[in-house]
RNA sequence: GCGCCUGUAGCUCAGUUGGAUAGAGCAACGGCCUUCUAAGCCGUGGGUCAGGGGUUCGAAUCCCUUCAGGCGCGCCA
């Protein structure tokens, strides 16, 4: 019963009785659709712009609105008014206050989630490590997105497959073992994991410089891999295991999990499939001695499939992955949430699919988002322009510490808080805007807490959990009272309800469009609304009635923001 | 050279997919704690929506074009 529909239904209903001969009229779904939210209060809830009528009545906008406002009475629903072209709807605000939140309420924290997606499965392809690499803030946003894209689509009933497409496979595997054979101990590479095979990577390639014959010994090397050698498998798997184990440690305290780890290596056995499906279906053309698939009927480069030594290739693997999840799950859709700089290369290998006649090349999804560079500089590890993620999150729970230590010296977990809140801060600094923006890490800006930000957030939601706790501890308080919803009738109440009543439709918006900036933004402005709402009304000490109703709508913020912080893959901590 | 993306306040960004007088946060300045969490709230200043043309009742939003920046364009991933 949602005021949008009932909103809707009456603009219908006026139009039938106004102009019951009119053709060409919207039904009631594109009426909805219509509907806008004015610019400002003054001008009501919804807005319908009769602009929409006016060539199908051959009429101006004013007259219509006028004459439907003649037709609307709903009391109990709402006001129309006409200005200008407008029809403005003024919402029965007691009605709605109470609506709403029973709506919430009895939701609970399934509110703004669904069976939509029951029976339909997403995998989601994101975070992708490389073997033997350090886990830096350049791979949080695909980390972040593709997390909290999971947990949007669970949450509307989807059954979500979450893959890290391990970069496990490749010639520099070989250069690994070859300068660990060399130069590496076996306790200092245990001791230091990642940290110290980066030490012998880096080693390796100063070496090369002077001994190219290097380069060979680890070619070599990655043969033994690809042949199945005893001894190569055994140390490259050890060194998988070490960088599973350093990044395990990030994607805890992220909260991350992931179904699936098949990387490279395990599609490495695959490929077969695709080159003989390529080569039936005559796709396949040599140009210089490569394999390739043109595309220029598409108007892009051709597809690289097979190197001139007959090697394989990142768009060849990226088929055999998606044709075996298409196999192995069956889904709706897949998503591959990776950086902008691949999109080339994505709009490339999805096309080789269609040309080879998979209708569900469609379904194959390019989540891209923008660069991140640190201080106005590309990330460069070699040169140690780079901010590790361990670090970053280290760093800004120590800050959330000093915070707490300052602020709330009596909390009684502060260390677990402060992670919550530290880690929360860079991971809602990640998911604030559109993903395809840009972001130029700066420290001063990743560690700061005041205004829009992950503290902030939880901040309010904390504040309402303490508002509840001291009702609850209020003897006197007897739960029979019945609320008094016509305390919830000034702006700031109504503000905050409306927000919560879109919760739902900004969910769905961010599953649609692939983009969880919009289910932060609209936990920030449910924040922002109730932060004022509450430095406008006293809860605690109000009249019995006026004090059970804002109660209630302090029950309903703490259960959305908490539903929401957990969809951008946040904590919720109950006091900071 | 070609292709994709981006351009909105000093900075970082929203802008309900074409609607009413373009909004937030940061930074600056000024206020508000004997009252439910001041990691908060209120106020002030700040705009050629990159420029130009077009489409229409109406454009930050759609089309064309110019400019600026980023990314990509065959054997890396």
């Amino acid at each position: 019963m949602d005021a949008k529909q009932n909103i809707a239904r009456l603009v219908c209903q006026a139009m039938q009785s106004c102009y019951p001969t009119a053709v060409d009229l919207p039904d009631e779904k594109a009426v909805a659709e219509f509907l806008e939210i004015p610019p400002e209060k003054e001008m009501g809830d919804y807005a319908f712009p009769c602009f929409k009528l006016s060539k199908a009545l051959r009429m101006g906008p004013p007259q219509i609105a006028a004459a439907l406002a003649q037709a609307i009475d709903a009391p109990q629903v709402c006001e129309a008014r006409p200005l200008g072209g407008y029809l403005n709807f003024f919402l029965n605000r007691e009605n709605f206050a109470r609506e709403t939140l029973a709506t919430v309420l009895r939701a609970g924290e399934a509110y703004g989630g669904g069976l939509e997606g029951e029976g339909k499965t997403i995998c989601i392809d994101f975070s992708s490590i490389n073997i033997a690499k350090r886990f830096h803030i350049g791979h949080l946003s695909t980390t972040m997105i593709g997390h909290s894209l999971r947990r949007i689509y669970d949450f509307l009933g989807y059954t979500t497959v979450s893959i890290n497409h391990l970069g496990d496979w490749g010639t520099q595997f070989g250069k690994l073992i070859s300068a660990y054979k060399r130069w590496g101990d076996k306790d200092e590479v245990e001791r230091d994991g990642v940290e110290a095979l980066t030490r012998l990577y880096v080693r390796f390639h100063e070496e090369a410089e002077k001994d190219p014959a290097l380069e060979d010994e680890g070619r070599a090397w990655f043969k033994k891999i690809e042949d199945g050698d005893a001894e190569a498998l055994a140390i490259f798997g050890w060194f998988k295991e070490l960088t599973l184990r350093d990044t395990q440690r990030v994607y805890d305290m992220l909260g991350v999990t992931f179904d699936s780890y098949n990387g490279e290596a395990f599609y490495n056995d695959k490929m077969g499939r695709v080159l003989d499906e390529l080569k039936e279906k005559n796709l396949l053309a040599l140009s210089d001695g490569a394999s390739i698939v043109d595309l220029e009927d598409s108007g892009m480069p051709p597809c690289l499939i097979l190197k001139k030594d007959g090697a394989t290739l990142y768009a060849t693997r990226d088929i055999a992955a998606a044709l075996y999840r298409k196999d192995t799950y069956d889904f709706d859709k897949c998503l591959y949430v990776v950086a902008y700089q691949q999109d080339l290369h994505f709009r490339q290998w999805f096309k080789v699919v269609e040309k080879m006649g998979y209708a569900w090349a469609k379904d194959l999804i390019h989540v891209s988002f923008g660069m991140i560079s640190y201080e106005g500089q590309t990330l460069a590890t070699r040169k140690g322009h780079v901010v590790y993620l361990e670090d970053l999150l280290n760093r800004a729970k120590q800050k959330a510490l000093e915070i707490i230590r300052e602020k709330s010296p009596d909390l009684e977990n502060p260390e677990e808080v402060a992670a919550q809140v530290g880690i929360g801060a860079v991971v809602y600094a990640d998911l604030q805007n559109n993903r395809i923006k840009d972001i130029d890490f700066w420290w001063e800006r990743a560690l700061n807490f005041d205004g829009e930000t992950g503290p902030y957030v939880q901040y309010t939601h904390a504040r309402c959990c303490s508002v509840l706790r001291k009702a609850a501890l209020q003897a006197d308080a007897s739960s029979d009272v019945k609320a008094d919803f016509s305390a919830l009738t000034d702006d700031y109440a109504q503000d905050l309800l409306r927000l919560l009543s879109r919760f739902p439709e900004a969910v769905r918006e961010a599953a649609d469009r692939y983009e969880p900036s919009i289910v932060t933004r609209a936990l920030t402005e449910i924040a922002k609304s109730y932060n004022k709402f509450y430095y406008e009304n006293r809860i605690l000490d109000a009249d019995p009635g006026v004090r059970q109703a804002r109660l209630e709508l302090t029950l309903a913020v703490k259960q959305t923001l908490k539903t929401a912080l957990f969809l951008i893959g946040m904590d919720a901590p109950q006091r900071m």
